[in-house]
DNA sequence: CTATAAGGCACTAACGTTTGTGCATCATGT
DNA sequence: ACATGATGCACAAACGTTAGTGCCTTATAG
């Protein structure tokens, strides 16, 4: 039970006075198929059982080139969106008898680069990634399909690769349709990083909910450069500063909305009694904010699960026909960040906190 | 560069008409010591890079029984105290070249059981363990030296294992002080799960510090069995309809004070005006909650940082003396959830927001 | 009593790597 | 001319596992 090391097939089979082929045979369920005695199996499977044995991965990886690990790239796994995902794949894999290599690619492509190349000499049977970068010239290596890839979170345009994303174009105009509906024409736009797919598809729909209803586009109002929080901090600063006024902000992550909620707390503006605003992801601790904050949640436990349910499909039929994309529906989840200007500014709009 | 599958030595060595044996050491650096010709070596470094080789890890940790990944177990990797600490322990393995292999124990002793032994099987030449059990059976194996490990977050007093964590009896110590201070004498204390580490220090720093202050110990106000949001929701339900009145709430996990937080809501508590509450774990949404919310901040960043640190050294020197473990300084961190009792109760005491 | 089948197991190679050793060839010193 | 030493590389084994095949024994059929 308690052993110094971990103990082999061969200690099992001295043990016995068997050989390992033997020992082997009589552990994988093999025996039947090769004439090993009745009594000789369960003798085996006794010892290895009150000896605690587990074959060696790498030995088994090795021989079978099936190393039962996939590999896991996220830009920063202390986010709790990408956290998120993480977990449901690890759960998902454990059911499944795979464990899981994390890389956390700090946002950096060349990480991410180098974590794939590390990932694959690890003998990983397969990588769910969230991409951080703007370009993917190092994804079409994977589009032949030795090494399956599934994309989470973000995926691009061009690449024949499976990805599972959230429908982030109809989240943003969802939102965005809510803001006009409760009566603000001016909003700002704190965008991620450009030329990623949440980024651009989010700024699609804003757009789009502007255009349907009417409002001309103002790009002094879309502003902002990365996902992170002081982007979202400083960008709010300097549109708060910038002679262009506007009544709501549109968050595109939940970091660039923490950002601005610091801004907008230095700055003397109240939510949502001075300033409206909605941000994506869905966190525990967003009903209790200052302001309980409406946001777009995206399903992250359904991404997560998918992309992994995906993975596995692929690498159980290397050769069948490409999956597609799927984009997962977001849900809009009203709560109180966002004013609704037809009513009396002096009154919150709803919840009895700070009432 | 782009391959369909992993190019190996042989692979090289086929192409120069050299032996894998030669192709090996070329690369790795023992060209002189086998007396590897130079041009040879030239051409053979050329090549590898070229075809952008790199060792088959399984192979590699086979042969050199250095497989060089660790295993890292945690209760849940979606909560962000946790994320935090495998967050650095990624980063510096990284830095030192090993990967990571990550196991979600969903707060269950079996799971964590189970983790191990798969860690084991891996091959991985160390172990942080964020262990989520009242008992260590499971764990005195590893004190023998074989596998290295390292607890984080908690440790069990009887084991010779090292450990890092936070100075959790005096963080609660200067919590309860501070609310003393503030003017309260009433301070109910939601529990995590009893028999950890955790919730035995923080427990004992909360009687602490009531005793030093000549207040004696409600234990109707101490209540709790989890760290889960849902315990903190629960038992806060329970403690206000209990005739035991209080004034604050040390809540001893991020996740019991969401808990209690939306408890409060429901009753129709105010924070800090009807109720003061103190939680453990900083994280940046706390400064934007509606009470933004004062709490003894743990040290997660050293915790990952030394936890792993100190994994390396007795991976590198697995006879060396056991290190004990180390308890690293909290901070209490004031914000605006503890009301000062001796102040008119009308007005907040600080913030602008909802003013 | 012999051919045939079936039962029970071991031998061997292979996965990709590293490492100890051995076998050539060449130059040098005497 | 001959031992000696350096130089340049290949061979073989090993890590722990699985899978194809072969060998021996016993039972069954003719």
């Amino acid at each position: 039970m308690t052993h110094r090391q971990s103990i082999t097939l061969k200690q099992i089979a001295d043990q016995l006075g068997l050989s390992v082929t033997t020992v082997s045979r009589a552990l994988s369920g093999q025996a039947r198929r090769y004439r090993i005695g009745r009594e000789t199996e369960q003798r085996v499977q006794q010892l290895a059982k009150s000896l605690g044995f587990a074959p060696n991965r790498l030995a088994l990886g090795l021989r079978l080139k099936r190393s039962s690990t996939i590999g896991v790239v996220i830009p920063d796994i202390s986010n709790p969106f990408f956290a998120g995902i993480v977990r449901q794949v690890a759960l998902r894999a454990r059911d499944s008898h795979y464990s899981i290599i994390v890389c956390d690619s700090q946002d950096s492509q060349d990480i991410e680069i180098e974590s794939l190349a590390l990932l694959r000499s690890h003998g990983v049977e397969g990588i769910v990634l969230c991409p951080v970068g703007q370009s993917a010239d190092h994804l079409v290596q994977f589009e032949g399909g030795d090494l399956p890839m599934v994309l989470a979170d973000r995926y691009f345009p061009g690449l024949q690769l499976p990805y599972v994303a959230s429908d982030n174009f109809h989240g943003a105009l969802e939102a965005t349709s809510y803001l006009i509906a409760n009566g603000h024409r001016r909003i700002a736009c704190l965008r991620g990083l450009a030329g990623t797919s949440p980024n651009e598809d989010r700024l699609h729909g804003y757009q789009e909910g502007l255009t349907r209803h009417g409002i001309p586009i103002d790009n002094g109002l879309i502003a902002g450069d990365s996902f992170l929080q002081q982007n979202g901090y400083l960008t709010t600063k300097l549109l708060l500063k910038s002679a262009r006024p506007f009544t709501a902000i549109l968050a595109m992550s939940n970091l660039i909305a923490l950002g601005a909620l610091r801004a907008l707390s230095e700055e003397g503006f109240r939510t949502p009694e001075d300033m409206s605003i909605i941000s994506f992801d869905d966190q525990p601790y967003l009903p209790h904010l200052a302001a309980p904050m409406t946001v777009v949640s995206q399903p992250s436990v359904e991404i997560g699960q998918l992309a992994f349910k995906m993975l596995l499909d692929r690498i159980h039929q290397p050769d069948g026909v490409l999956q597609g994309g799927v984009l997962l529906p977001t849900t809009l989840i009203v709560r109180g960040s966002v004013r609704n200007l037809a009513e009396p500014s002096s009154e919150r709009t709803q919840r009895h906190v700070c009432g």
